[in-house]
DNA sequence: CATATGATGGACT
DNA sequence: GTCCATCATATGG
């Protein structure tokens, strides 16, 4: 990792989670594990409330799986679906559930160690999808509730690039409830953007 | 204990 | 497009 990149502050996290679902595109997921670093560019995203939003793990009320949702923002939420770790950012302040889903990134460094976790060669299969991505970058449950925000975690997102992108958005994947409300957001034209 | 259910991915027609 | 392996949770008996 190059010096002078910033580690996100906590309030980057503590505001509606929408918001921090689209200032999150651009910005660089970084993980500092044995194997080596590996790193990418956070290309897709979707937010997730709390009562109110019938797709949210949260709208049920707490569990010992979901309850971070309720802590403060800026912390790893991990769980599992379907066989693969989903990795989530939380957000909103202490008390106000919300999470951000991050669906797919674009592979910046360490991508022959991607390659290798993925079984793959292809660039555009490494961390395209929510699954993929965490394999990719080997982030699993053991993750789980590490605080993103503290530089020396294993586990952090910090500044990208400045660069200039349009956002588009669309309804949630894979979600039967709410297809309404448009909570997924993505760099437009953007080739690691799931499907 | 049994079974249903996914914020999925990969294989296949 | 379809089908299904996968596994941690949630829920019901």
């Amino acid at each position: 990792m190059s010096k002078g990149m910033k580690v996100l502050p906590r309030s980057f996290y503590e505001r509606d989670t929408s918001e921090v679902a689209r200032a999150l595109l651009g910005k660089i997921l970084v993980h500092r594990g044995h194997g080596g670093i590996t790193n990418g560019k956070i290309v897709e995203t979707e937010a997730y409330y709390g009562e109110g939003d019938p797709a949210s793990r949260a709208s049920r009320g707490k569990t010992k799986m979901n309850e971070i949702m309720w802590g403060p923002g800026g912390r790893a939420f991990v769980y599992v679906v379907h066989g693969n770790c989903l990795f989530n950012v939380t957000a909103e302040r202490e008390g106000v559930p919300g999470a951000v889903l991050v669906r797919a990134l674009e592979p910046l460094e360490g991508i022959e160690l991607m390659q290798k976790r993925r079984g793959t060669k292809l660039e555009k299969e490494l961390t395209s999808g929510p699954g993929k991505l965490t394999k990719a970058m080997a982030i699993t449950r053991a993750h789980h509730g590490l605080d993103l925000t503290n530089s020396h975690s294993e586990l952090v997102i910090v500044e990208g690039e400045p660069q200039d992108f349009v956002i588009g958005s669309s309804h949630r994947i894979g979600v039967s409830a709410d297809l309404e409300r448009k909570l997924r957001f993505y760099m437009d034209g953007n080739p690691f953007v799931s499907r």
